[in-house]
Order: structure tokens, then sequence, then C-alpha cells
DNA sequence: GCAAAAGTGTTGGTCCTACACCCATGA
DNA sequence: TCATGGGTGTAGGACCAACACTTTTGC
């Protein structure tokens, strides 16, 4: 116990009606906003919508939503990956606030951005909408609000979190060749690596489950296929201190 | 340019009165928590005031305040820490958004927690303030909200930043020894180091700068004194890419 | 048989860890 | 002179980077 909790309370006038209190901050809506990510045809990309709004007439926009009443930011994120993917179960954390007051062009709107992985082929992108669509990551222009500033602060963000935690499964198919699991460090990452060592790395890390299957429609040599030990990396998620390359 | 973008408009109706729309989203209270942490006597703090709210009363809360009308959140951090501890020119980061819809006793109120470091001899306390104390940060109990939670948090965040960027010199005066680098790097971490390994890694890193001077008040051989080049650091933050104890 | 990628081991160097002794100062 | 922490170097091991050739398959 604190030393300091001896002191004695000073004579001060406590604060009895919580709910006045509250009553008398200013309020703020609320969106949070979903970078998700999937890897297809080797490259990185990031599912956008067409803004509805007609002074974005044109640009792109993450996907998002407004906060419920008394829904929690988390489970507003997860609501509106299930609504846009039909996904549930996708990898999802909280990146960053953001609260420019000028962000929004209809007033102050707050929002907080999550980073999101899925694995583009189990996504069946609910075709009847088709204002959704895949863009690349390199090179993205037009896009509405700060959209394009979100997404580049979760991109850094994935580029950091990918080196301490593999999280890049997430956005394979659930079986995968090596070649697969590199190209995509490659891309995320933006650089070459030696394919002797990047094997040598990931064997090492024991999480590699080999299902004895090989690729099948490639046009050389097939390649043994995998499957990520998920459970067996949550349990040693703990020690996890990270992958260098 | 993506190849999407040529992709015909649909014709749906678009949003034409933005003000409107955001005007008809549910709105809640935003406030920003200071975990201000601080190292005195080889222990790392936080500071805390008494809650002034009576349901609260006799337990401890961070320092915060509710996001002001066009205030950016990390504006109104550093304004916090600007009125509680009279510093400007603090180190502080944004860690985590809290959105229990239960979090407050008074209805919803979201907060967003910022990590702040400070070197608690540069503070003064505004000792006028008697309801500001500095806890140690081990063994915390008899707080108000969720503000345990919160401070696990940002601890835990401290933690893992510390490794990565040599954020520590900011909890330090300008001249410190290497042993109050290390106390400060034990507490954190809560972990014995080697000194000599310690010292050779600090050293490597290039970015202390030595003063020629000594420590003077200690009943044994005077350590060294050095600074932080924080200077060099900055130059440098871009290829940083961690600390390995 | 040729193109394309799969698969595999070794070596050298770097970096980390573990560890023990003498030194400067205050009491 | 003693107690306390300051200051230093080295040897062994772990880990990482660099690197080339053989194998398997589709065409």
């Amino acid at each position: 116990m604190n030393d300091i909790d001896s002191i004695a309370v000073p004579e001060t006038t406590l604060i009895k009606d919580v709910h006045k209190l509250v009553a008398s901050y200013p309020r703020v809506p609320i969106t949070v906003d979903c970078v998700i990510f999937g890897f297809d045809e080797n490259e990185l990309k990031v599912l956008l919508i067409r803004s509805d709004l007609e002074i974005y007439k044109d640009k792109w926009s993450l996907l998002g939503d407004f906060a419920a009443d008394n829904e929690e930011l988390t489970d507003a994120a997860y609501r509106v990956l299930q609504q846009r993917t039909g996904m549930t179960n996708v990898y999802l954390e909280e990146v960053k606030t953001f609260s420019n007051p000028h962000r929004h062009p209809g007033g102050r709107v707050l929002t907080v951005a999550y980073c999101s992985l899925l694995n583009i082929e189990h996504h069946q992108l609910k075709r009847m909408d088709n204002e959704l669509h895949w863009h690349k990551v390199q090179g993205l222009t037009n896009m509405a609000f700060d959209h394009k500033e979100i997404i580049d602060e979760c991109y850094h963000w994935l580029q950091k979190r990918i080196m301490e935690h593999p999280l890049g499964f997430n956005l394979l198919p659930d079986k995968f060749s090596l070649r697969e699991l590199q190209n995509l460090y490659e891309a995320i990452l933006n650089v070459k690596l030696d394919r002797r060592n990047f094997r040598k790395k990931f064997f090492a890390m024991d999480l590699l489950i080999d299902t004895g299957e090989y690729e099948d429609d490639v046009p050389h040599r097939p390649g043994r296929l995998y499957k990520f030990d998920f459970k067996k990396y949550e349990c040693s998620k703990r020690k996890w201190s990270g992958i260098d390359f």
C-alpha cells in the first residue's frame, strides 16, 4: 500500500451529481474507421468504398460508421467489418485517434482508426455491393476526408507490427507456400529478403504446420503448403519479442 | 494510378447536406487522461490527484479533462499537463481509447489515454495543489473509474516502448550517471541487468554526451555525469529499431 | 531440354552474455 | 582501512548474413 494513502482528506467540496457533471461536457460525434488490408497478386491492398457524400463525389473512403449509443468502439469496428465483408474472427487492432476539428466537412467528428487484416479469399465481398473495391496501398490518391493520412498511419503501424509479431498469416489463405509468405513480407516491408534465411527464420519459430500437400496450379515445381499454428502462437505470445530482418 | 479509378460512378443518391448528416450522429463526451510517469528514489511513480467526485471519495484519479470544442485531443493532453505540472515540452504519446459505456458513473464518457514522461525534478508540483501526489506504480490500489486499467495499459506500453526507443531519458535530470540510468531501466522493466553490458550498450548507441562532471552528494566514489543527445537522436530516429536487453 | 522456382548447408563475422578485478571516494 | 559503488576487458557461444548448386515440375 502506498504511504500516500494515509494523508488526510482535505475539506473540499465533492461533486455529488455525476450525471449533471457529465451532462455539462461538450459532446462529439464519434466514428470508427477500419483500414482493412488484404494481400492479392503479390500486393498489399486496402478495401475502400466510394464516398456517398456529394462533396467527395468520385473519391474513396474507408469503411466506417459512427459508434452507436452504448457501443464500445472495438465492437463498432467489428460490426463494420461484419456488415461490409461478412467476416467475423478477423484480426483487428486500434491504431490511433484522429481528432482534428476540421477533418470532417460537416462539423467536428472524431474518429478512431482500426487496422484489420483479412484473408482476401475468405471474403466474398458481398458482391452485390459494387461500391467496394480493393486498392493497391502504394500510390493511393483521391481519398475523402483525412483517410489517406489514416491509411498511411496504419500502414506504418503494420510495417512495424509485422516485425514484432507474425501477423502476416492473417492475410494469407489457410494453406500457403513459403514463397507466398515471403512475397507477403517483401510487399509489406518493401524490401528483398534472402530466401534461405527467410525459411530458416520461420522454421525456427516452429509455428508452421506442414500439411504434406503441395501447390498445384503453378507453372513450375510446386511448393510445399503450410498452415500457421495460431493456437501455439497464442500460447507463446507473451514471450514474443520480435522478428528481425 | 489505380485501375479502379476508371470504373463508372453508379447512379446512387449522394448526400448533399453534410452538416445535417453529422448532426444526426450520436454524440459522446470525450476526455483525455494523462498517465504521467516520473522516476524518483529508484522507483517509477505516477502522478495522481484525489477524485473530486463524492462517489469516488478517497480514491485516486488520473489527471484529465474533457476536450474543449475545436480542440485536438493531443492539445487537450498537453493542456492538462501544462495546467497541472506547469511543464511544457514534455514527452507525450497517445496510447489507447477506453470506450466502455459504463466506465463513468455519470453516463457514457469516452477517454483517450496519453502516456507522459517527465523529469520529476523539473516539476514544481505547483505545491499549492496539495491534492496531487506521486504514487508508486507497483501496488496501486484505490483508483477511481477504470484508471487502474488505464495505468496498467500505459505501463505495459512503456515497458515495450522503452526497449524500442531511448525514452527513459525524459524521466531523468539533464545530467545523470549511468547508475541512475540503469536503475531506471531496471525499475521499469522489473529486471536486473548486468552493469558492464548495460554501459557498453548505451555507449555503443553514441547518444550520451560526457559532461566531464561528477556526482557530488554520494557516499562513495562519484560517477561521471552524462547528458542525452536529444538532437542526435531526433536525426537518427528513423533508422531506430530497438534496444535489446 | 529448358525455364522457373523449390529446396538445402556452410562459413565468417558480429554481437551478446557471462564473468572478476582494481579504483576512487566518504566515512 | 573499510565499505560502497565506479569503472574496465575478454573469451565463448549464439545468431545472422551472405552465398551456389541440385531438384522438380510444366511446357
